[in-house]
DNA sequence: TCCGATTTGTTCGTATGTATG
DNA sequence: GCATACATACGAACAAATCGG
């Protein structure tokens, strides 16, 4: 114990023994060390060193040098983390996923951690094996995409256990209200509220809606729909309204859009969908009918995808951050687990509510005055 | 990584993990490494020192430096035996591999293994991080998409480490020549072959090709768009063979379509491409020409993605296995971890080469006899 | 056993970069 | 924008342990 630095290593350790330092309470900055020690930076730097090393304090690069948290996992099983991540999405293929799970992995790459992905099918049941697993499995952290959100979890237990074992989560897309988790998600409501709101003041005044309403995203989008046309002062038909599930998937919307499009009377000018991919999927339908689009049926997407910009006519469609999500929603998972750099305070506020945006693009035209006006 | 003691460390621990050093063997000494990366002794030690408390050095003073005996090395790598599969891909969420990770992940998830993802962005330098990931992880299995699976891989030392650590692996999309892998892949060659048939058939002569060649699929397809030509005896100008990598994307092939479509003679009438999404890029440009599709100019894409069913003129295409391949390659890892249910003699006989299919839709019409005919 | 060369251990000084508040 | 605090890096010196002759 000659060595200064050891001095130093044993004279800091024995505050936090004896009880004067407080877990993440700042100890002396550096250069205060070495005037109290009379010694250089750089032994004050190797004695800290080592400190960190064993476990008991962290440094935050600007900010300082604080005693760590040791009363809980105790020593030895953090010394040597596995670094796991679980993402669990819907559906991992299509469509707009595999951009959140790049954005995510990317950064979780980046920072040692290893990236385990889980596929619910939209399906409860598969959501519950899951975190099952999770909770047998060594994971660090979990990002989460609620299946089925429209409906009450009846997973609700499993969640509570992933918090009780001290497995932080953070929910994307839409959240289980219940829970009050950190989330990151799209204003969805006021999406709908923007894909209405342009046809409106487009002229359009019989528009149709699509929307899938087993997840939360398809209700609140609904919900901005009826909003727009409240504001508007317009009249909505109930029947414009169309709503299915991931079950009946393609092929009710198609069949209830052919009923629309062929009515004798009262024909929508104009039709908002759940996402880019509906649109595309009805646009063939629509072009069979020999309807032409934009001038005779307006076609609002959603989420801004790849597929807006693929088809001949390009779609007007609401922005959806993708892989920005993806990454936020990493970089928060990281702060819950390592809340040494983080500011504690803050742990609420690391939500994100994305505000979508309109770009507009072929698919809408403004209502060209037919028949009854 | 760009701090110097940053990359001493990786250089380090890269020759351990590539089998170069010994348990116990003693490493470069400090003055040595000091001149060999052209740093002060200050660098060396912090890089040593950080290996030293990540366990994989030990120091002896006066001695030297050794490598440490990670062999049995207790709660590291054997704790949790866990079931856990990894997917190397070269691109996470574009296009085909979602699907192809899908068709995976939905079979190893009810075998009870979890699946990590890890994505190299194609290029060897990422490939060989995870890699070494894979190595200090605890991963039973791997499927892997070569990068770059053009040019030879630099990686060689690490797939033997892979095998060294009973590792299994099978290879996607692509193998390493060097390896001879269990492989699940295309016939690319036939598929290029299958491309350019079917036009030659349709009466065109004058077709061009795209192919993205700084992986192995596209240069095969381009081989079998060669040997069309050859049995063909139709004559093939060089002029009609663009090719590009991975970086200058999609910015080259637009640029070399509007040179060949403006062309004042020898106009092509008819475009193979490196896949679907390309041809959808394409598609653009020649509406901008002002040229009918597929009247006046013939579309073949590859890989029979939802691309090619979503604009409004659908694509003629080559099929793929997409997950399809992803739940063969799953089959296969499982059964070479477990070869207890298997017939081991079947080992090798696991890979498949699938035979592509053409599908034709509306891209591609006959040739319609113009000018020299 | 001692010597001297080598190698790691400890400590000083200085400078610049980068993140935080 | 500024001060503070940690991060990275250069140079130098002497101490302590090891090892071959």
């Amino acid at each position: 114990m000659e060595a200064m630095y050891k001095q130093i290593k044993q004279s800091i350790k024995s505050k936090i023994l004896e009880g004067l330092m407080q877990p993440h309470e700042k100890i002396s900055s550096e250069s205060e060390l070495m005037s109290q020690f009379d010694v250089s930076r750089h032994t004050v730097r190797v004695a800290i060193g080592e400190l960190v090393n064993e476990g008991w304090l962290y440094r935050e690069q600007g900010a300082g040098t604080f005693c760590a948290d040791r009363t809980k996992n105790d020593s030895y099983s953090s010394r040597l983390p596995q670094k796991n991540i679980a993402i669990v999405t819907t559906y991992i293929s299509a469509y707009i996923f595999p951009s959140i799970i790049r954005g995510a992995e990317a950064y979780l790459s980046e920072q040692g951690y290893h990236v385990s992905i889980f596929n619910t099918n939209n399906k409860h049941e598969q959501e519950k094996k899951i975190i099952n697993l999770l909770l047998e499995g060594n994971y660090d952290g979990v990002i989460i995409e609620p299946s089925h959100s429209a409906s009450a979890t009846p997973n609700l237990r499993y969640y509570l256990n992933l918090e009780k074992a001290q497995i932080p989560y953070v929910m994307i897309n839409a959240i289980y209200d219940e829970l009050e988790p950190i989330y990151f998600m799209m204003d969805d409501e006021l999406g709908g509220y923007l894909q209405t709101k342009h046809l409106l003041d487009l002229g359009h005044q019989n528009i149709a809606c699509m929307y899938k309403t087993d997840d939360a995203q398809g209700q609140k989008r609904l919900k901005g729909y009826i909003k727009a046309y409240r504001e508007s002062n317009v009249p909505l038909h109930p029947k414009n309204i169309i709503t299915y599930s991931t079950e009946n998937n393609i092929a009710k919307p198609k069949q209830e859009l052919k009923r629309l499009l062929t009515a004798k009377m009262d024909r929508p000018t104009a039709l908002v969908c759940y996402n880019d991919q509906l649109v595309l999927q009805l646009m063939d339908e629509v072009r069979e009918l020999g309807i032409r689009i934009p001038d005779e049926l307006s076609l609002v997407g959603y989420d801004d995808s790849m597929f807006a910009e693929v088809s001949e006519i390009k779609l007007t469609s609401i922005t959806h951050p993708k892989s920005k999500l993806g990454l936020d929603a990493a970089k928060a998972i990281i702060q819950m687990i390592r809340p040494n750099e983080a500011n504690h305070q803050s742990m609420e506020s690391l939500s994100k509510l994305y505000e979508p945006e309109l770009v507009v693009r072929q698919s809408t035209a403004a209502f060209r005055g037919v028949a009854d006006i």
